[in-house]
DNA sequence: ATTGGGCGTTGAAAGGTTTCAACTACGGAT
DNA sequence: ATCCGTAGTTGAAACCTTTCAACGCCCAAT
């Protein structure tokens, strides 16, 4: 009975799939006149390639990538690891680089490290396996010799948003200092006193100098404190939960403006003020870093310093291209720069 | 003199990979055994694995993946083609299919439709030559015949966020027609009657179900109008351009509520409507779609349909993995439900 | 002393594409 | 009539990994 049953089913005919072999001999030419037509249809007798293509998609052959990549000795496709793909700055960012490598018909693999430093060296293995022919990291771990072995054997390394080996890998960057500075001189200057900066973790160069530039700013303004609110995550729930510790200090502790990391944070923060009940920018100024689309929409819209994202992800691309062309060329680096937008969260 | 100048820099030796075959040369061993210690290390004597193992990363070995996916005819990998990875309700879904397969080891490579027919095939096609083991969807054009193409030649294929040829192909969705019913309906009750849907473009299956469930409902309620503002794409952008062309109508044709077919549109309306100085909800209530994290910080918190995002990643990765492991099983159709997040552009 | 079985290792084959030197045919030049 | 050059095509080699039948060796059992 079973085995009737069995019987009675539409044989599966194996899926195996159709080679250049195939199409060549159906076709009644050889394997080179088939990679011919698909890569140099100049070089094929005009017939015989219109015949050919009729096989090919008569037969649905579809290209092996593997076994050209084999043969190539490297793919095509660029892998990109960022921290944090829930972040709309990290998809601005991908989305410039996309564009460009799209313009040369060069996939983009995108992968998530997640701020993690185990998950980072998983996909540093996975590009390295696939063989990718550049590589654009926001590091978060201490990778940098990593990356140097990886370069050595011939993989061109970018770095984005950072600047770290600068000796040895050209990078892209927005200055952070700057931003930093922005940021700070701004809530001094409408009238802030005790000032939160929150973001974390601390190893993160980015917190580091946007930090560094805020502490400058405070410590050459009379009457100005700064503290630092460490999180172990950039995301709106270490905002929310920065800004419940903060409102747990009393009057003259608590702090009357907020600086956060980026616009995640601050979209945090803002939520949790918001059901303090805590008046925004009344009783407690936010600025926030990135100027993602979202930071102008906040229930409170947000002040921001913005980064250009998208023309970063162009700049990447340039730069891994241009190694890709000639590894030899010389380290550059692209510093772009940061702009203050002033919006409610700070008016006043 | 050119000469010279080259002479004397340093010869770059040619950044060749080092292969099994290197190593196994090295190690005084056959290949054979080197695979071993990479695929099955308990086959190999541990003197011999410890020694194989030692030359590996003297050597600087790296697998070939490319070589290694040519010699199994299908690579672990997992494509998905999302509509907009700049929208967070795609990167939420795909996090949770990341999540979900990256327990089984396998990766996820993400590829972005952007909506565009052409982008779609591009992408489709770049999945297929890299002999991807599944791939998750959700469909823009009419890639019916391709995907059929594409699961006859052995590829699972699993439909997300819709709900198309059911009879072929597994799938996730949310069920829209509820969703949509729960929108107007509750615009209904706060006592609106000239509903604007605005989203698009029609052929989109979540944009047809969505607004036919409002149109029953409108049609079900006495003096409710409810018109369709039909946009290209689901961005922001599409709601604000949306949004000022229905403040040029007046007075009486003016609509008393908009539901928005997704939150990005309905942040747009949002800042479009809070630009032209209208009040919402009081002039104009909103309703979007997803509930996407930003909808509750937006500067109206929007009332909003809230879609299982993560959870709908996660049964689209374990529907994905089950045909994988048995390309004959029974096609299935998970149907999740929304639900309805009241919030301030509606209270009232 | 011989056989059988296990363990560890070997080496060749397979997988699909691209490249390239070699070949054929043919028209034009000598 | 012969030679040359060109355009089109061929087929084998190379890319690197994995698999698997076969092999050698040693110990245990007969």
């Amino acid at each position: 009975m079973v085995t009737e049953a069995e019987a009675s089913l539409p044989r599966e005919r194996s899926p195996r799939h159709v080679s250049v072999k195939d199409v060549a001999a159906a076709a009644g030419v050889s394997v080179g006149t088939v990679s011919n037509v698909l890569n140099r249809p100049d070089k094929v007798l005009p017939s015989t390639l219109e015949h050919v293509l009729g096989v090919i998609d008569e037969l649905g052959f579809v290209r092996n990538d593997a076994a050209r990549q084999l043969r190539a000795g490297t793919s095509r496709s660029v892998g990109m690891v960022v921290l944090d793909v829930r972040n709309p700055f990290f998809t601005d960012v991908a989305q410039g680089v996309e564009a460009r490598l799209g313009e040369q018909g060069r996939p983009l693999i995108l992968a998530n490290s997640g701020q993690d430093e185990a998950r980072e060296s998983t996909y540093l293995d996975l590009f390295e396996e696939q063989r990718v022919s550049g590589l654009l990291i926001t590091p978060v771990g201490q990778v940098l010799p990593r990356l140097r072995r990886i370069r050595d054997r011939g993989t061109a390394v970018v770095i984005v948003d950072r600047r770290v080996g600068s000796r040895e890998f050209s990078s892209v960057s927005v200055d952070d200092k700057l931003g930093g500075r922005l940021a700070a001189q701004h809530l001094v200057d409408v009238g802030r006193r005790r000032i939160a900066f929150v973001g974390g973790p601390r190893g993160l160069n980015q917190v580091k100098d946007r930090l560094a530039a805020a502490e400058m700013v405070a410590s050459a303004s009379r009457g100005v404190a700064l503290r630092f609110v460490e999180t172990a995550t950039m995301d709106a729930d270490a905002g929310r939960r920065a800004a419940e510790d903060l409102l747990k200090l009393d009057g003259r502790e608590r702090p009357d403006a907020i600086f956060a990391a980026n616009d995640l944070i601050a979209l945090g923060v803002l939520q949790a003020l918001t059901l303090a009940r805590v008046r925004v920018p009344d009783d407690i100024a936010i600025v926030g870093y990135d100027d993602i689309d979202f930071a102008a929409s906040a229930a409170i819209p947000i002040t921001s310093v913005r980064q250009p994202r998208e023309g970063m992800g162009q700049v990447a691309a340039d730069l891994l291209l241009d190694v890709i062309a000639d590894p030899a060329r010389r380290v550059r680096h692209v510093v772009l720069e940061p702009e203050l937008v002033v919006r409610r969260s700070t008016a006043g």
